[in-house]
Formats: C-alpha cells, sequence, structure tokens
DNA sequence: GCATAAACTTAGCCATGGCTAATTTTTGGA
DNA sequence: TCCAAAAATTAGCCATGGCTAAGTTTATGC
C-alpha cells in the first residue's frame, strides 16, 4: 500500500519552501482585512468595525486587536469610536490582494469549478498564489474567454 | 482607478468563507507534520525529531512542541527521547494529505509552472483545496498526461 | 433633550506556534 | 568503558488571533 518511493529532497530547500508559507500566513490577516475594509468603502461609504467583525465572523474585539495592529504596521488609520480608513499602503496592498483574489477566483470558474466553490476555495488559495501561477492562470483565463466568444 | 462594482455578498455567507479558511489553518500544521514524519519513516526508517524540525526550518523545541500536541490529539505516539510513530489516524492522514498535495503539485505543473514553483505553491495550496476542486484538477492531470502521450 | 440601544473599548483569558538558554539523556568513538 | 557530542527536554519568553464580560462613548428615537 505504499506510494512509490519519492526520495527526500534536500533538508534546506524544503525547509526554505515552509518558511515561504509561515511568510504568506503572516500576510493573510492583514490582506483579508484590507481588502474587506475597501470593500466597504466603496460600497457602503465607510467601514465600521462592527461590520467588519460580522462579515469575518469574529467577535468585535477580536477585529479591533487586528485593526490595531493594522494601524500600529500602517495600513489603516482610525480614531477612537470612528470609522477605519486606509492610509496609501494599505489601499495599495487592498488593490493588489483583490486584483490576486479576483484571478485565482476567475481561473477556478474557467477549468469548472462552480461558483460556491470558487468562492470558498479562493479566500484560502489567493494567499499561497506566487506571481509565476498567477501569470498561468491569467493565460488560462483568457484562452477560456476567447473560446467562450468563438462559441 | 476603481475596479467594476461588485456588490458586497451576503454578510453570512461571507463569513462561513472565513470560518472554513480558518478551519483549514487548524489542520495545517498537523497534515504538514504526518506528512514529513511518514516520508522520514518510509525514507530513513525512522523519524527524529532533530530531523523534523530541520525539514521545517525550526528549532527543536518548537517541532517537540507541537508533536506533543499531535499525541496529545492521538495523531502520533513518542515515548521520550525516542523516535516518533503515526497512529493509525495519523497515517490516513498522512496518506490523504500526500495524495493531495501531489495532485496539486501535478496539476501546477499541468498547466504549465515550473518544477520549481510548483514545489513552493503546492506548500500552501494543498490545505485549501475542496474536493470538488481537487477532482477538476484531476480531470485535468489526466487530460493533460493523455496529450502527452499522443505527441 | 434624554433614555436606550448600538458601537466600541478595555481587561483578561486561552491556544498555537515561534524563539533562546539551560539541562538531561542517549549515543558513539577512542 | 567512559566521555564528548548529539539529541531531546524543560523553562520561560513573545506575537497572533481567537474568546467573554464589563464599561464607555456615540447615535437614535421618542
Ligand atoms: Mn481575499
Ligand atoms: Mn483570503
Ligand atoms: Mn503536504
Ligand atoms: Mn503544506
Amino acid at each position: 500500500m505504499s506510494s512509490p518511493d519519492r526520495p527526500l529532497e534536500n533538508a534546506d530547500q524544503q525547509a526554505q519552501v515552509f518558511e515561504r508559507v509561515r511568510k504568506a500566513h503572516q500576510m493573510e490577516a492583514t490582506e483579508d482585512y484590507v481588502e474587506l475594509i475597501d470593500d466597504l468603502i466603496r460600497t457602503q461609504g465607510e467601514a465600521r468595525l462592527v461590520e467588519v467583525a460580522e462579515r469575518l465572523g469574529i467577535s468585535q474585539p477580536s477585529a479591533g486587536k487586528t485593526i490595531s495592529r493594522l494601524q500600529r504596521d500602517g495600513y489603516v488609520t482610525s480614531e477612537p469610536y470612528r470609522s477605519i480608513f486606509l492610509t496609501d499602503k494599505g489601499k495599495q496592498l487592498a488593490d493588489s490582494s483583490r486584483e490576486r483574489h479576483d484571478i485565482v477566483f476567475k481561473f477556478l470558474l474557467a477549468i469548472g469549478v462552480s461558483e460556491d466553490t470558487a468562492k470558498l476555495d479562493s479566500e484560502g488559495l489567493e494567499h499561497h498564489v506566487s506571481d509565476e501561477t498567477l501569470g498561468v492562470f491569467k493565460r488560462l483565463i483568457k484562452q477560456h474567454s476567447e473560446r467562450q466568444a468563438k462559441k
């Protein structure tokens, strides 16, 4: 019942792979928050903590603590009891995160995954896709839409 | 410079998406550890903490603490100063994790991603791929290998 | 305009997963 | 055999990201 013998790869190389995943996870909350805050500002005119917490499915104090960290790290500004604003740095990260998220989502649709599943999977996948892979995704999205147009 | 107006989705739905990502992250360390431990047992005859830590790129105490948790949760057994063994539950998780990891890796190769990037990306992506998406990946891997054979 | 409700903050708890320094146990070579 | 090196453990630190309970501020509706 054993799989084919994969020889172990070099230990250092493998360590670098795991290190990269840890780095991605470090940025994950930041990316999801700024993307969500930007969405709320666009559609509601402002981003309130209560709405951020509700959409993330966590408590207000939990969301508030992370917002404080984002402020500390220069992604957002916010005065006590007021709504949340993105800094330039935060807006830039929101834009690039949304773009990447959209590409992953559309790619999943293009290869035949359902809307619901694509929405679920892309929320986690987006943070682990390299630029190289993203480029391949974009190419296949384009091919798919061209195929659709021709039909 | 604004993107097309995406209306906000339902808050509850969105919360469920994020909740699913949090669940996936809860399992992530467990899956990576049991997969690695299984690889070490297959190729080295045993899994030593020193090797687990080296390959994850973390300190021995950090790896040891997580191994304790895996033991507490029934994935591994290990006596003090001895090597690490997988329980049936751990072996099953290792097998299914490796299988999923391999599918993601081979899928990336099939769509034209380089070996190095596929190795990097698949280590993070694997934990966020649903069964539905995995099925699509498998289909496309098969199509690709058939195309290769025909050529 | 005032009372109540909603929003937010504060305080304090917990688990996970990193770390270093110091100690203990095991192992292997002279 | 025994001693030094390697492996593992213990202790104690930290950041992140969850939580609840309780208090404060702001907004709302009568
Ligand atoms: Mn996103
Ligand atoms: Mn996300
Ligand atoms: Mn894996
Ligand atoms: Mn992994």
